[in-house]
DNA sequence: CGACACATACCAACCAGTCGGTATGTAAGT
DNA sequence: ACTTACATACCGACTGGTTGGTATGTGTCG
């Protein structure tokens, strides 16, 4: 089991291949339990792997947890960044897309389509700084990526709004965070659907929809 | 509750005063550290009171989270209850009230301000059915004491809108609580104080302030 | 007395983290 | 070519402290 090295370009493959399984484990297994439900045992099973790797890999069970918000931030911000909405021509149509291609992302399971770092942060916000602050640079990340597009929206339109676009691009993360609350009380994405309408509704009042 | 039989006076001040104890510390304990990092001999500790207490009380923690989430439903739900918005004659005003009034409440500490449902349901949402059944019987009851306000405003514009009162009453929840999972992450209330500004001018917006 | 509200003592299961060991690869010395 | 030395990746038995929960005792009040 350990040596599926002893092939071609050395263990670059199967290099990597215990921290991998232990990261993609914790990503589904704590946002189905949360963070201090989940154990170390746990996750070593759900990829696995023995508690030896665990540790070989991760300093502690708060480290994975850091690493699992890096590991997040990473993929989710590579999946966003290849969405299709980057191609349409007005910013405003942009930030839309962004919100709807978000709404289609809500089907199947609950712990599916729920973010990781908003669950995490909940419960180590006062115990755990290193993962607060991961999921914080996670969170604040993402909603950096909407601000150029909805800067430049409002400048197409020549807007002096009374708020600004940093705010607006965090309100759009706090609506979606909210929604999966919803989700997880009452047992379905159809809350969390809802919510994000009027959201979507929202912009378009804000950036005058039907009047431009 | 069961047990303030007896006496309708008499030495009532001593009595149930390890199960207010401990309901009271689960409030502020839960929404600091969450519901799995919280102990039952922590929650002990801090109420001042003994295991055999506990268990007397609540025949398992999971039992003293469905308890804690009912006490806070009841405590909450009077603060609600007597606030001042509800004096205005205008309905909207009277929903508008309610979210400024939800963004006066943003000071202090996180702990202090944060949601104990909007909590818990993230952790047991999958693992504790009890308490997860709880937490959405309190957001949706919350949500519910606004829902008559937003219908009386759409009559009395006659308005016809593409969504309802349920759907805007819960869209203002996911706001609050995503709201807190923002300001659990960035360690302070101004982000939420924030995303409340939104919620209000979205509604202003809706109902057409300025042109009524 | 007997029910109730608590206290004390205790336990089995579980937890994060440790440690000595093995398998494999790599690079330098000879 | 072959050893020596070191690094990486992983294994799994073990540990000491903690956890939720229990069994039983004690004081008080009606």
């Amino acid at each position: 089991m350990a040596a599926r090295t002893g092939k071609a370009r050395a263990g670059e493959t199967a290099k990597q291949d215990a921290k991998a399984k232990l990261l993609e484990a914790a990503l589904t297994t704590i946002r189905t339990k949360g963070y201090a439900a989940t154990t170390v045992d746990e996750l070593c099973a759900a990829a696995g792997v023995t508690k030896g790797a665990f540790f070989h890999h991760f300093k502690s069970k708060e480290a994975l947890g850091v690493a699992a918000a890096e590991h997040w931030s990473q993929t989710t911000g590579e999946m966003f960044a290849g969405a299709p909405y980057h191609g349409f021509a007005d910013p405003l149509d942009r930030v839309l897309g962004y919100v709807r291609f978000r709404k289609s992302l809500l089907t199947g399971g609950v712990p599916e389509f729920t973010c990781l770092v908003g669950t995490m942060v909940q419960e180590t916000y006062e115990t755990a700084p290193a993962i607060r602050d991961a999921c914080a640079r996670s969170i604040s990340g993402h909603a950096k990526t909407l601000e150029a597009d909805i800067e430049a929206a409002i400048a197409a339109r020549g807007m002096v709004p009374g708020w600004t676009a940093a705010s607006l691009a965090l309100h759009t993360q706090a609506v979606l965070q909210g929604a999966f609350i919803l989700a997880k009380a009452k047992g379905g994405a159809d809350v969390a659907a809802e919510s994000v309408d009027h959201l979507i509704r929202y912009i378009e009042l804000l950036f005058g929809a039907g009047t431009r």
